[in-house]
DNA sequence: ATATATTTGACAAAATTTGACAAGTCAATA
DNA sequence: TATTGACTTGTCAAATTTTGTCAAATATAT
């Protein structure tokens, strides 16, 4: 769980950039940025899309980490049954 | 994508039981009860109990797919990176 | 110790979900 | 064809969840 919020903290980084200066493009309160690092808040797609220009990073990328954190959300509540659900729906998404 | 609906209505008409029935012993209206059937809405997890005792099903068996459901929905949403989301929450929770 | 960066908790506002109700369709049959 | 019974649909208010801000608390660095 949270593969998206580690990713963007790592970019902002190695960039030193302050988590004010990315709240400050996506036009939220720094304490917002820091909740999504941190995965306590989810970013919203539109707010992935802003990050993501900003940090000069892979979109598609940030989203495949973004969509896999939702998943395990949902998963995580139900994890004796987990692996067979994600059976299922490898036969429909399967590659 | 409706993996639950589908298949407790398998179980409510080889039973020849009526919507009303079901939904009687949930205590929710008819209505409901046919959205909850044809995917519409999604059945709360008291409910998914409910329904699996009453219909004398698998409640594992049902909770796996109203699991498969629920990530369904979320994948639905982004299907060009599924794939390899799925892919790395199957790291973490492949059996 | 001070200044700056980040985190936390509480809260209101916004968005989503839930379930009921009323009205609708459809099929069987009187 | 009128009625009845089973199911479906659209709409709405209430309930729940999520979102983002603010103020205060911590941490980090100088």
């Amino acid at each position: 769980m949270n593969n998206f919020g580690q990713k963007i903290r790592e970019l902002r980084e190695s960039q030193n950039l302050l988590l004010r200066q990315v709240a400050a493009q996506l036009e939220v309160d720094t304490a917002l940025m820091s909740k999504i690092e941190r995965g306590e808040r989810k970013a919203s797609k539109q707010q992935l899309i802003k990050i993501s220009k900003f940090l000069n990073a892979n979109e598609e990328e940030l989203l495949t980490l973004w969509l896999a954190d939702k998943i395990e959300a949902n998963i995580a509540e139900e994890p004796q049954v987990a692996y067979n659900a994600m059976k299922i729906v490898s036969k429909k998404f399967g590659k």
